[in-house]
DNA sequence: AGCACGCCGACT
DNA sequence: GTCGGCGTGCTC
């Protein structure tokens, strides 16, 4: 096996395939499939996976690999199976399959520079080139580009007086720290010590601790309790007292932390129920897929946490994830307290560096656990016992770039591998998982009651429309502001919920509640401010801004918007006793800053918690007696198919901030169209019923889970050229497909323009196409060129979930 | 993605 | 005659 075919790090169609070389002599027995090497490609050197060792290759002239960058493979082999199946499943270059699954701490940087050749030095050179080298024996290859004197260096290049240096750069940083430890017996340090001169104090404060004090120390610890100083460290390691050496450490995020130790709690016999069969999947090592559908506040979490221990128990390993995990420390703290430092935790908070050490914890064994976001479904375990995703209807599990990948499918496909359970948890299942469960193919466990037994909180839904006619314009209901008030008074506390996606885009009649939808497709129509025009984003509708509304006339016809500055002011002004924490995405941007917040707010430092989707998950505090959502209807218009169901989990997510323990809890809804079936099950607290209603809509509209889809997205400078290339694909897919199948296009995308280009759309809805993807391959195929050249690009989903 | 090779217009 | 524009095709 002196051969290794390598997937070169260029993402590009004609580069996406193996690429052989040789395996220099000295590495035949170290260099494996799942490593990362440099390999010469062209003129320059690049970064490259080994995907495989052969005896031979097709290919006669073969270069050599230049060197490992690891000496252990990063991608064992399930997870180099599982790069070729991300690349089947989502359409995606094989390096980038590979990419995602790895730290990005590992991701190679490249640079290129000129240098002096070594034999002939400055000397050599012009004394124009030795003014511009000034001294240095490198140049950086983009300070030669601004240069004016590129031919020239080009003139050197080629009488070998310069020369062109390819560097793959790993730009990761380990970090380390020295340790001291002595070498030689206590009474040999005693006797040096004795030996020492009079002034030689700190060497004499060194060797006296390690007399009393066997074993390593940090050089900084020593330093720190001795008051030696490295200088007499480093005499006594030439004296051959002591030894220093380096240990690579890792960035603990979570350092100056304890983590109290917490036990088990005894189950009721309704989560007993719940855990065993996924416990029985785990003790036979057999593959499955559970529904965990429980109502907010039933104690899932506790279920995940005893399934993990068992398959610990059966010396198994388990991912756990969960949608945004710097959101959550109480999550992080109840694993870090049941599993201790078994538990390695990866989310989007943590530096490049911090993720990376977590993520050799896991591969070098040291850790059992890992809790993190989406791409911590790629943990390199071998020997997985459970995957759980908790929130499991959340829509951060799907990826929106390349690879597009949704981490449930990923789990579905490594429990396969292991032979064992997936756990998808959820009091609010997606339609997707749900209906799966319901034909059982997932088997579905549901919790039905409350721990504690607290009761769900009470919810009233107030019509804005009619707040509007009492003379009322302000954000605040009179039954929220009452309830606010009281609250502050009895020193309870209140999450005021704002759901700001989709600022602005939607239009709707104060007075009636009446929302522009377009007539052909059931989504709401946005409104453009350029044209003033209303359109619909899956088709080409589009009609002009209209001043009245169309139902009853009123004149009071308005775009939407209110960001949580303005509701702030409007809660000084109204509640001026009241002390407010805003979260959003200005007063969490530093890291640490969130959780910060929920600390204060915890702790009793403030009356009311405002913010956005950040805080419908996980908050569960037990002085929580009020959730307000200020407008419901924001997220409900958006141009989704999904917009009901987004509400609907969402304002159930909310609910189920209040009231979690002692304390009963009241949930104030603001809505302009409180009869909208998701905002008043989701009052009901109602899934089964909103499920029922909302299938049938799908059904009818053909949208998963009774069809598929796939969403072509082409984006281009130019517009009339977006509008032709997508119309050609649409013509062309709508001509191979089955009948059966839906392709609506070409339609402009709800985002028509990103960075001065023009995105329009072609979306597909089937049920069974074996052929589709091939097809969409030969669009990507035909339009390679202009791809290339033009600057167009064309982007495929495969089960999109936002059709932006 | 880079990068070299190569085939046509305006210049020392 | 040559420098350099960027279209074409290759990278083990």
């Amino acid at each position: 096996m002196n051969i290794a075919s390598v997937i070169v790090d260029v993402p590009a169609k004609q580069t996406d395939r193996e690429f052989d070389y040789k395996i220099p002599e000295k590495w035949v027995s170290v260099i494996k499939p799942g490593m990362r090497v440099i390999v010469p490609f062209g003129p320059r050197k690049v970064q490259g996976f080994v995907s495989q060792l052969k005896e031979q290759s097709e290919h006669s002239r073969l270069k050599s690999i230049e060197e490992p960058m690891d000496l252990e493979p990063i991608l064992n082999p399930e997870l180099l199976e599982l790069g070729d199946w991300l690349t089947v499943e989502t359409l995606c270059y094989k390096i980038s399959a590979y990419q995602v699954m790895i730290p990005a701490a590992l991701k190679a940087k490249y640079e290129k520079y000129i240098k002096l050749t070594s034999d002939n030095g400055l000397n050599a050179l012009s004394e124009e080139m030795k003014a511009l080298f000034n001294g240095r024996d490198r140049m950086d290859w983009k300070e030669v580009l601004n240069s004016q004197a590129a031919s020239k260096i080009q003139n050197e290049l080629l009488k070998g007086n310069l020369e062109v240096v390819y560097q793959v750069k790993n730009k990761l940083n380990k970090k380390r720290v020295k340790y001291v430890e002595a070498v030689i017996p206590q009474e040999g340090i005693q006797e040096y010590a004795a030996g020492l001169p009079q002034n030689a104090s700190k060497q004499k404060a060194a060797c006296d601790y390690f007399i009393s004090h066997p074993g390593e120390i940090t050089l900084r610890e020593l330093i720190d309790q001795t008051g030696t100083t490295a200088q007499s460290v480093k005499t006594l390691v030439q004296k051959n007292v002591l030894k220093e050496y380096e240990k690579e450490i890792y960035r603990d995020p979570f350092e100056n932390r304890t983590f109290s130790q917490t036990n088990p709690f005894v189950l009721t016999d309704e989560q007993e129920e719940a855990l065993r069969p996924i416990n029985q999947s785990i003790n036979t090592k057999s593959d499955g897929t559970f529904l965990l559908y429980g109502i907010t506040g039933s104690g899932k979490t506790e279920i995940y946490l005893q399934a993990i221990d068992n398959a610990l128990k059966h010396g198994k390993e388990a991912i756990m994830l969960v949608p945004e995990i710097s959101l959550t420390p109480q999550m992080v703290q109840r694993f870090k307290g049941r599993f201790s430092n078994k538990v390695a935790v990866m989310h989007s908070g943590l530096s490049v560096g911090e993720k990376y050490d977590e993520w050799r914890k896991i591969q070098r064994k040291e850790v059992k656990v890992v809790v993190g976001a989406r791409s911590a479904i790629f943990a390199p375990f071998e020997n997985l016992g459970i995957i759980i995703i908790d929130e499991e209807h959340e829509t951060s599990y799907k990826q929106e770039e390349n690879p597009r990948y949704h981490a449930r499918d990923v789990a579905i496909k490594r429990s396969k591998y292991h032979g064992c359970p997936v756990v998808l948890g959820s009091a609010t299942p997606s339609l997707e998982t749900f209906a799966r469960a319901q034909k059982n193919v997932y088997t579905l466990l549901t919790l039905k009651n409350r721990l504690n037994s607290s009761m769900l909180p009470k919810v009233d839904i107030v019509d804005m429309r009619e707040e509007l006619r009492t003379g009322n314009r302000s954000m605040f209901s009179k039954m929220l502001f009452e309830k606010l008030t009281e609250r502050i008074e009895k020193k309870e506390q209140t999450v005021l919920f704002l759901n700001r996606r989709g600022h602005s885009s939607f239009v709707m009649c104060r007075d009636c509640g009446n929302v522009m939808n377009c007539p052909h497709c059931d989504i709401s129509l946005t409104y453009h401010r350029y044209s003033h025009q209303l359109k619909c984003h899956y088709c080409a509708f589009e009609v002009p801004m209209p001043s009245h509304c169309p139902e009853c006339q009123s004149d009071y016809i308005r775009f939407f918007g209110t960001g949580t500055q303005k509701v702030e002011e409007e809660l000084g002004k109204i509640l001026p006793q009241a002390r407010v924490i805003r979260m959003d995405v200005d007063t969490t941007g530093k890291k640490g800053s969130h959780e910060k917040l929920l600390t204060a707010f915890q702790e009793g430092k403030a009356d009311i918690l405002l913010g956005t989707q950040m805080i419908a998950k996980g908050l569960d505090f037990p002085n929580i007696t009020l959730v307000g959502v200020l407008t419901a209807d924001t997220m409900l218009h958006l141009p989704d198919f999904r917009a009901s169901e987004k509400t609907f989990q969402l304002l159930t997510q909310v609910s189920g901030r209040a009231g979690r323990h002692k304390l009963p809890g009241e949930v104030v809804i603001q809505t302009y169209t409180p009869e909208h079936y998701s905002i008043e099950l989701s009052g009901q607290q109602d899934f089964d019923s909103f499920y029922a209603q909302e299938m049938q809509l799908r059904k009818f509209n053909k949208y998963p889970p009774f069809y598929f889809l796939a969403l072509v997205t082409v984006s281009h400078e130019d517009l009339m050229k977006t509008v032709s290339v997508t119309e050609k694909i649409t013509k062309f897919l709508s001509s191979g497909l089955s009948s059966d199948s839906v392709v609506l296009g070409p339609a402009a995308s709800p985002i028509s323009r990103v960075n001065d280009r023009y995105r329009y759309q072609c979306l597909i809805k089937y049920k069974r196409e074996p052929e589709l993807r091939g097809m969409l391959k030969k669009i990507v195929e035909h339009y390679q060129k202009e791809t290339h050249q033009d600057g167009l690009q064309i982007s495929i989903d495969l089960n999109p979930h936002m059709l932006m």
